[in-house]
DNA sequence: GTGTTTATATACCAAACGGTACATAAATGT
DNA sequence: ACATTTATGTACCGTTTGGTATATAAACAC
């Protein structure tokens, strides 16, 4: 039990479990769950189908292992964000992070959560489920940070944390739509700054 | 030339077409452009295959022409909210109507223009890149009125026309992902009404 | 070396996809 | 009545879809 992973047995796998991972992330994230064909997947990742079967089950299960991977990688900065000392700069650090993130050329734009499969046919309907839950759990974490906020005296006491965090989280999608159609990253911290505007501030 | 449309010759269609790019509509709203399948469009517009494409040419021409009726059948808000008297009238308006609309159980949730593919895979680019259009078209129509607003005053001199259009559209954007996910019409007023605190004032 | 285990590559599968040929039905014009 | 025009219904098309059967290759255990 002590020691490294013991050497698998049998003939080794030829790619890297991880970086398929990522490059199938790229094709998702790029084409949507419905949009991304095996054929395209396979192709990018370099390997051919049955690998893919054998490493990652079918293609829900692949997506799945990939938004959780998007989920841990990329959408952590909702957990940083809430760790601000203000519920203002908390805001400010979501609308800011996102607005860089959604833009950032390394990969494709807008957040793949939103864009996944934001409407589909009936056999995706599971994987559009998946993701509206998410959605709502990033928002969830909002919340939760915002009662905190209020109960500690830092948002008015009739401020409403629930639609707070529903306006942040639906800037933020906001911001995906506008990122896929282009718009650029100074144009959507600008954005950011009028949004802030609207922030509630201790009288 | 007077008088009304002269009797077709040839055998009479039997479906209503403008019922039917009705029918269509429902269907792309709900699915998307990819997620809407042939066999599904055929099923609810209670009409076979040939007749279909003889009527509207191939599925990309039917989600167009559908697309049309959408934007003037229902988009037309946006042309009604530029009509207030002022910035912050125009910006209300179109909130509230977005969210009203949105929301609206009389058809499927969400703005078709923003999810009918919002991403795709290749053979639907054309489709998305015409969405994307239509997108920054409405943004456009917010932008040149505010920049009358400004001239006029209404808005201060060194507010940003361009920047609050977008802010606009941005959150139009952001309240159809939340609509698909299940928010209601309640929730994306209450939203509205934050989002508004944003808004410039003339000192 | 032999058996076991796991991954690879080729080739294939049924179903669904968007789209069409073709024969027929129902209207009008003459 | 007959030709012309247009829409309909059935049956089909090639391609792509997501998904596998099968045989082989490469590692380890003994």
């Amino acid at each position: 039990m002590l020691g490294k992973v013991n050497k698998l047995r049998g003939r080794p796998r030829v790619f890297d479990m991880d970086e398929a991972l990522d490059k199938a992330l790229h094709i998702f994230w790029k084409r949507g769950f419905e949009g991304a064909s095996l054929a395209e997947l396979i192709d990018a990742l370099g390997i051919n189908k049955p690998s893919l079967y054998a490493a990652f089950g079918n293609k829900e299960e692949l997506f799945k292992k990939v938004l959780s991977k998007y989920a841990d990688d990329n959408v952590k900065f909702v957990r940083d964000a809430v760790k601000e000392p203000t519920a203002y700069k908390v805001a400010e650090n979501f609308l800011v992070k996102a607005a860089e993130f959604l833009t950032d050329s390394k990969h494709p734009p807008g957040c793949m959560i939103v864009q996944g499969a934001l409407s589909c046919g009936e056999g995706a309907q599971s994987v559009r489920n998946l993701l509206i839950h998410f959605r709502h759990s990033y928002e969830g974490l909002l919340t939760e940070r915002f009662e905190k906020a209020k109960l500690d005296g830092d948002l008015p006491a009739n401020s409403a944390p629930k639609e707070l965090a529903k306006y942040l989280a639906l800037l933020h999608q906001g911001m995906s739509v506008q990122a896929t159609g282009g718009a650029t990253k100074q144009e959507l911290i600008e954005i950011s700054r009028i949004a802030l505007n609207a922030w509630p501030t201790k009288q």
